[in-house]
DNA sequence: TAACATATGTTAGAGATTCTTACTTTGACA
DNA sequence: TGTCAAAGTAAGAATCTCTAACATATGTTA
């Protein structure tokens, strides 16, 4: 588990790692003010250097916002694994502990999983986030195949796996910001977990 | 059923619509170059005006961009109806019809999907898209208690309708660009639709 | 150890963008 | 026909991305 680096200032005209700093500062501006509103410029004031110095390091802004999506991915993936950590393998309640890292991540940084996941747009270097993507996705797919007592994963495992995929993807998208507090919309997330969750494995 | 206005360059000092063009410049912009890619400026190069011509109908650029997706909504609550419309009420494959409907149109139209959904920030007048929101919802709710025999909807049918929503909403996102492609995760909507929706509506 | 090479900063600036301000044109109506 | 509000334009301030040219620190090699 990578540390987050602390925000500071360069004394000498070398900074030590400039690039890791910047990640950290664009990491902290796309989550204060959404990853739209995110300005190289800014990220260099945060991290005390020229609005020059981060094109050393990366080739536009948009690859440092990959940089960015990059460690949110593996933050969510740690997330997922601590979440389902205290449960056996091939049981549902583990199922629904990575249900509820994943969630729990959107919730922690709503920011950078709307970086990762809400954008159009081709990212210059996305190859990186696809193979993290399926990194994820693979393993959910062991886990619902070990619930489902097949092993390895069949077409079945893949397919289940994918729906409980939607339906965190997208709890996850409805919980972000207050849309659903001013719709007037309760929402029990582990009670949402545990009913889908169950449903889709079901039978 | 407002028909998008065609975009012609105006011909007198005036411009006859320039609001109604401004929407439906900003609606192609956003859907050709994605929500982030969006200039005012290029909008105005398309519609034939000059840049400080659309502060006379909307405060700022947020402003506008809700527009584009307060218009999204209500296409995308018409492509719902369009696509129930053949089945009858309190069967599930009108519930169907409502999901096929809502992911169509997130096909469709991506980057007012992502538009109205992807981002963090506040929207200086998001009223108008919460109501339309729950507009949908609630209509969502009704059709969900009609197949449970339930009228008017009570808790269960909204929490059912809630989580159909999760659904797809998030298959929506996760269909959207070329992510599952190059994950190289296949996907048959329709089967999806059916067979998750039928297990919420189960019991 | 001197000279060079490379990596990583800085300053200056071009070109675009958002939005404001002050002015101009137009058309509707008394 | 004269007046006025609505709806344009032009020009500019502040900000942003990215490039070019220059500066400095760190190794490397003769």
């Amino acid at each position: 588990m990578e540390t987050a680096p602390e925000i500071t200032r360069r004394e000498g005209y070398h900074h030590g790692d400039l690039r890791a700093h910047l990640v950290e500062a664009a990491r902290q501006l796309v989550e204060a003010k959404g990853p739209d509103r995110f300005s190289v410029s800014e990220a260099c004031r945060v991290a005390g250097v020229s609005t020059a110095a981060p094109y050393r390091h990366f080739k536009d802004k948009d690859e440092m916002l990959v940089a960015v999506a990059a460690g949110g991915m593996h933050r969510q993936l740690e997330n997922m694994l601590a979440a389902a950590g205290n449960h056996a393998m091939g049981t549902a309640a583990r199922i629904n502990g990575l249900g509820r890292g994943y969630v729990d991540f959107a919730r922690r940084e709503p920011g950078v999983f709307c970086l990762i996941f809400g954008l159009t747009r081709d990212h210059a270097d996305r190859d990186e986030l696809i193979s993290r993507g399926r990194e994820i996705f693979e393993m959910v797919c062991t886990e619902v195949a070990a619930v489902l007592g097949h092993r390895p994963p069949g077409e079945d495992a893949i397919q289940r796996a994918f729906q409980l995929w939607s339906f965190v993807h997208g709890l996850s998208f409805l919980l972000i910001d207050d849309k659903l507090d001013r719709m007037g919309i309760e929402v029990d997330v582990d009670a949402h977990l545990v009913n889908v969750g169950g449903r889709i494995l079901a039978n």
